[in-house]
DNA sequence: CTAGCTGCAAAAGGTTTGCTGTTAG
DNA sequence: CTAACAGCAAACCTTTTGCAGCTAG
């Protein structure tokens, strides 16, 4: 299995305590399909729970990446983003244009960095791989 | 040609005004076969002109990198590092065991990265890769 | 001579933390 | 009940900037 369940039932089973804070922010995190990042996930937050603050935000999804639940990423802005650690493997391409991420996985980019790393005599323990590019017309689909 | 000279010379190229600070920090920028964060960088000039300050560095480093002469690469620990915009492109391999960067090019990775942009319905501007690595034992070197 | 650069210190932007009061279990 | 958590504001860290004086060309 890939995916043992919503973020809020991995709080629940790592023992972490459930705060109405963090029941919020946890669902906040499940519905989000994009890379929000820290502000903007408390802005979410706020939305439905005014009281939260910001230091929490901080704080829950630091706990949340300490326990394995979140996974931080960092796309060179200078904002940390988190995103479900459950979740399958995958690298990202970003739209220059908007700034809008897409996740893809290449089984063959994903073998030749192990190829690479063990080339240069090292076991591959991580990698990040991060493409900017612009989005290509597409002669297929309806111009808007 | 894929070098236009020492860092220095390709300021002058630029027309940028060469004050004492600047040839200290080209130079030290020169030298550094390493990955120096800025407040190393600046750490190294100082102790060759004790007068050059960190907001010298970080305008002098910024403005070679709008000149095109120094490319801003982060490694994710929060902290800007400058290289040489003249080398050849690569990509960084860190080791985990004591932070040191291996520099790769591998030309499969290059042009899968551009087929995936372009599947994925993108002109590939950009990318950033780095791989995260323990050195393996060497089976072929004398153990120290 | 003067546009552009420098140093200093203050500000900015993102993130962390000390303290005190609140709450889940 | 109490250890863990939340809010607030202050602290932190890296980077940027306003200002006044200095200097390369």
């Amino acid at each position: 299995m890939t995916k043992s369940g919503t973020i809020l039932q991995r709080c629940e089973a790592k023992g972490l305590r459930l705060t109405s804070q963090r029941r919020v922010i946890a669902s906040v995190l499940d519905m989000s399909r994009d890379h929000p990042d820290v502000e903007e996930l408390h802005a979410r937050a706020a939305r439905r729970d005014a009281a939260i603050s910001l230091a929490t935000v901080y704080r829950t999804v630091k706990t949340l990446e300490e326990a394995g639940i979140l996974e931080k990423v960092d796309f060179g802005d200078g904002r940390a983003r988190y995103e479900d650690a459950e979740r399958d493997h995958h690298d990202h391409l970003i739209d220059m244009e908007n700034g809008r991420v897409i996740e893809f996985v290449d089984p063959e980019i994903e073998a030749l960095q192990e190829k690479i790393a063990r080339k240069l005599g090292f076991e591959l323990l991580g990698h990040r791989l991060e493409l900017y590019g612009r989005p290509l017309p597409d002669p297929d689909a309806d111009s808007d």
